[in-house]
DNA sequence: CGTTATGTTTCACT
DNA sequence: CAGTGAAACATAAC
């Protein structure tokens, strides 16, 4: 699920529900989602307040009222849930903060490729870990710059979080649809119009998402959510949608639309 | 039972 | 050193 258009949301969600409010306890069922110490979770959130949140990519900060802030990355399978019943509590609720007025924050996350870490400073934290401007963010410039000297697939390059953090590998097969590029056309052949299609069509996709609040079935018909399956009918050729793998990832795309 | 899944990190190789 | 591609990670669901 957890794509820069699904962060976002969760990002709007836990700035409703679970900010400044004391933590009172922090439960954790598999320490191998903590990329640090149980101990320093504890030290540092316990009697704190969660005061405010910041998003790159698919990356989520969170400002703390002690000297750390928390990063939180959902892998495949993540989601937050705030709720107040312990019987509520999810059952791949892994991480559970509890607050002084008794809710809880939940951390689901079935596949366990989601973890918490513990930061001093997100611009540090962005640069150690090559994370670009969040692709909503990312300017024009910016965007082709990296694009230089990159001599692999297009689709291999959306999906690198040093280009454009948050494209993830549904998006990445959207928006070269949407600019009907074909995923395996090599970046150094492509001309800077190609480029300032795809650059446009990433815009519009994050755009589209994000006013649906990621739902697929409300984006627009042309969209190729609604027939990312293969043999699907493409919406504008009526050809059947194609499977092949590009940088590891299940990619789809419709052969006449999209050129190589 | 085998396959697949919307991600990142690590490692070997060029 | 930089870019690339493959493997590893963990687990539910079909």
């Amino acid at each position: 699920m957890p794509e820069l258009p699904e962060v976002h949301g969760y990002k709007v969600y836990i700035d409703s529900t679970a900010l400044h409010q004391t933590i009172i306890d922090m439960d954790c069922r598999d320490t191998r989602l903590l990329k640090k110490d149980l101990k320093q979770f504890e030290k540092h959130l316990q009697g704190q307040k969660l005061t405010g949140t910041q998003r790159i990519g698919k990356y989520l900060f969170i400002e703390t009222s002690g000297e750390k802030i928390l990063v939180l990355h959902f892998g495949m399978t993540g989601r937050p849930n705030y709720y107040k019943d312990e019987s509520d509590r999810p059952k791949f609720g892994h991480i559970v903060l509890t607050f002084e007025n008794g809710f809880h924050f939940a951390f689901e996350n079935k596949r366990k490729f989601g973890w918490w870490n513990l930061i001093d400073s997100i611009e540090d934290y962005k640069k150690e870990h090559n994370l670009s401007d969040d692709a909503r963010e990312l300017s024009f410039d910016d965007f082709k710059k990296s694009l230089e000297n990159r001599k692999t697939h297009i689709k291999t390059v959306l999906l690198d979080q040093s280009i454009a953090a948050g494209v993830g590998n549904w998006m990445a097969d959207e928006i070269l649809y949407q600019a009907k590029i074909h995923p395996q056309r090599k970046v150094e052949k492509m001309g800077s119009d190609e480029i300032e299609g795809i650059y446009n069509a990433m815009q519009k996709v994050i755009e589209v998402a994000i006013a649906n609040d990621a739902h697929y079935a409300d984006f627009p018909e042309d969209f190729l959510m609604h027939f990312r399956k293969e043999d699907a009918i493409c919406h504008h050729t009526g050809a059947k949608i194609k499977k092949t793998k590009v940088g590891g990832r299940a990619t789809y795309f419709s052969p006449d639309w999209q050129m190589k």
